[in-house]
This record gives structure tokens, C-alpha cells and sequence, in this order.
DNA sequence: ATGATTTCTGCACGATCGGTCAACATTTTT
DNA sequence: AAAAATGTTGACCGATCGTGCAGAAATCAT
């Protein structure tokens, strides 16, 4: 009778079930965008009818909504562990390691995270201002501590993680152009090349 | 009668309108993307009622495909003026500046590419593999040319030209966060800070 | 001015989509 | 086994959207 998701308690098919939309979703969000893709693309990818994802979900964009949230930990996770501890440059270019790992193997979720961005966050907006401020922030003064002792060059940390996000997402987000540049033969290594190609610019670059 | 654009022939007025409907498609699908955004929301971003702006264009695809292919050359314009002609990192330096001026300038066409690269290009599949190919590799080789004659560090040309799109239409495209991330205050010079910084950044990398 | 051409609008159709609801089926609980 | 809770489906509705079309209105040519 009434929906599954009322209750916050949630028995195992009820889970098991969420996860398969949740991975549906994930297929045509990031594919068509929350406009682009309908609820029976969804449901159909889940194996599911459409009224069915309605009878665990209040909707389409609750499913975008709830999607996007419990992405977004998973997401940030490799600059969480960019810590103060390690070696300066080696905590860097392990950072870069995990982004292009992340571009390479989870190209849906970068490109869901680039299109909401994209299209101005507006179900991002409290967050971005705030956590994900205050984590770069926090990140960015451990770059600069390191700067300010002279093991890395002095430049502006916060424009270099945004380098770092932007070159290395962009094998993600914009795959069908680098791919269609570089050509089949070349396409084939664009990963490794990639990551080969932002360390050695990084490493240049930091080197005090 | 007949629609407008049925003949190549334009007139004055044709022209003004088809410009104007160009001018509110751009806004409109540059922001809510191509399946996002309804005729009515251009039509009135242009002034002028749905079935008048179906007048001059076929229908919302072809304002889409036509306003894309009209963009198109303007678009990679500043790669196609690096020239083998002057000094290797001030081609570079220049190239970044024009690219970093069309993200502050132009961050509605750089929203409505990004957009479209991002969901597969269906509407620019031809052109990347060939023309866009033909261009890059052409300027790949003219890069490649410098560092053959010692004149720039040895990197790869094609992902250093990957680089400097991912960096700077980074600004353009994802403006929400980084001004999130950055806030109120350092937001004002974001596009000279990010100049700067990746103006240095090449300049230590492909230093010889 | 008059006819021809261009420009614009009113009306409405067909399709699609998100969401509702009642009924039916299945599983779980007692 | 009976009852209750959970899960699933078919039919359908209201809204929106793209589009077609007849004709009015405006502009232009002669």
C-alpha cells in the first residue's frame, strides 16, 4: 500500500532494489542528463516497471537527488586523503594517480558530477559553498604549508587542485573528443599517457 | 506561405531574426541544456512567439545543430592562429590567454560544447574525428617541431593541448564551483589568478 | 491603390512524460 | 492457514511540448 521508502528503516529487497535503481540511474543520468533521460529508461535499465522505481522512490528527481548525495563522498574521497604526513609531491601525484583511476573507471559519476556543475549546481548549492569549500580549503593550506617550507614551488594551491580536477577529469567528462583526437591507435593508452603526462607537468612544475 | 529559411536566399529582416533567435538559443540551451530548454523559453528569450520561431528554423533541433555549427569556427579560432611562426612558448602563453579570455568572455559557448561533448556529441560526431583531428594534429606537429629543435621541453603536444583546454575552460564551465570554492572575495580575479597560474605552470614545464 | 510576398498568430493535434490509484500477487508474520 | 505487510502491474490522467496549418496582418512591389 503506501511507498517503501516512507520509513527510514529499510528491509534487504528494499535495498538491493534502491541499488539497482541507483545504478540504472547512474547509466542514464550521466548518459542523457536528468532532463534528457525518462523514468522508464531508468526503470527499464533496472529491470524494473516504471511504476515500480515510483513504488520505491517519490519520484525522478528524488532518484537524481539521492543518487547525486550518495556519490558525493565516494567522490571527494581522494583529496580527503591528501594528508599533511607524506612526502609533498609524492601526496600529489598520488592524488593525480586516483583522479585518472577515477576518470578511467568511473567516467558515469564525473560526468553526472559535470553536468549538474554545468548547469549551475542547483542541487549542489549548499553543499559546494560550504563542505566541499572547507575541505579544499583545509587542503589547499596543507599545499601551502608545504610551499611555505620550501619543499614545493610557490604557487596559488587552489587554482592547482583546480588544474588537477580539470585535467584530469577532462579524460572523463569530454572522452568522445579526446578519443575522436587522439585517434583508435592512440586512444588505446590515452589513460596511461595521460597520467604520465599531468605527473611529469606537476612534477616540473613543483619542483622548487 | 512557404517557411523562411527554405531558400538560401536571406533577407535583411531574416537575418536580424535568425540572429536573434541564435542569441536567445544560446542562453537558453547553454543553461538548461538542448532537451532541458523548450521552444517557448528561446521564443521568448527572442522576443517573438513559439510558432514565429518555427518559422525561421525547421524546429528546435535545427536551431540547435545550426547554432553549434555556427559557433564552431569561432570556437577554435585561437588554436588555429598558433602559427610555427613565433617564438614557441609565446605562441603557447598566447594561445592560453585567448582561451582563458573566451572562459570569461564566451562561457556560454563553452557551456553549450561542454554539454554537447559530454553526452557523446551526437551533432559533432563527423566533425571531431576530421576536422577537429586535422587541426589539433596539425598543431601537435608544430609543438612537436619546437621540441625536436630544443626550444621546449619534450612533452607530449597532444595532451599538452588536452591540458590547456581541460585548465582553462575549467573556469568557463564549472564557474559554480570555483567560485563556491574560492568565495565571494577571491572570486573577483579568479580569471587573471588562473591566468597567471597556468601561464606559469607551462612556462616551468616546458621550459628546455 | 492593388496585388503579391513576407511575417505572424490562433487553434489544435498527437506524442510523451511524470505521476496516481486501485487491484492483484507475493512474501512475511502471527 | 489466516492475516498482514510488502511488492508489482495495468489503466489512466493532467500537463507539457513540438509541430502543423489556415488565415490574418503587415510589408513590399508595381
Amino acid at each position: 500500500m503506501a511507498r517503501a521508502g516512507t520509513t527510514a528503516r529499510k528491509t534487504r529487497n528494499q535495498m538491493e532494489k534502491r541499488q539497482a535503481i541507483f545504478e540504472a540511474a547512474l547509466d542514464v543520468f550521466s548518459e542523457k542528463g536528468l532532463r534528457g533521460a525518462t523514468l522508464e529508461q531508468v526503470a527499464k535499465a533496472a529491470g524494473l516497471s516504471k511504476q515500480n522505481v515510483v513504488y520505491y522512490f517519490a519520484g525522478k528527481d528524488e532518484i537524481y537527488a539521492e543518487l547525486l548525495e550518495s556519490l558525493l563522498e565516494k567522490w571527494v574521497q581522494p583529496l580527503h586523503d591528501l594528508t599533511a604526513d607524506g612526502d609533498p609531491l609524492d601526496e600529489i601525484l598520488t592524488y593525480v594517480s586516483r583522479k585518472v583511476q577515477m576518470s578511467r573507471n568511473m567516467p558515469r559519476e564525473s560526468r553526472l558530477f559535470a553536468t549538474e556543475i554545468l548547469h549551475g549546481a542547483p542541487r549542489l548549492g549548499e553543499v559546494l559553498p560550504t563542505d566541499l569549500k572547507a575541505l579544499v580549503d583545509e587542503k589547499a593550506a596543507i599545499i601551502q604549508g608545504w610551499m611555505d617550507a620550501g619543499k614545493l614551488a610557490p604557487l596559488d594551491p587552489h587554482h592547482l587542485i583546480f588544474s588537477i580536477w580539470a585535467m584530469t577529469q577532462h579524460y572523463a567528462d569530454f572522452d568522445v573528443q579526446v578519443r575522436s583526437v587522439l585517434g583508435p591507435e592512440r586512444s588505446a593508452s590515452r589513460f596511461e599517457d595521460a597520467e604520465a603526462f599531468i605527473k611529469d607537468m606537476l612534477i616540473r612544475t613543483l619542483r622548487p
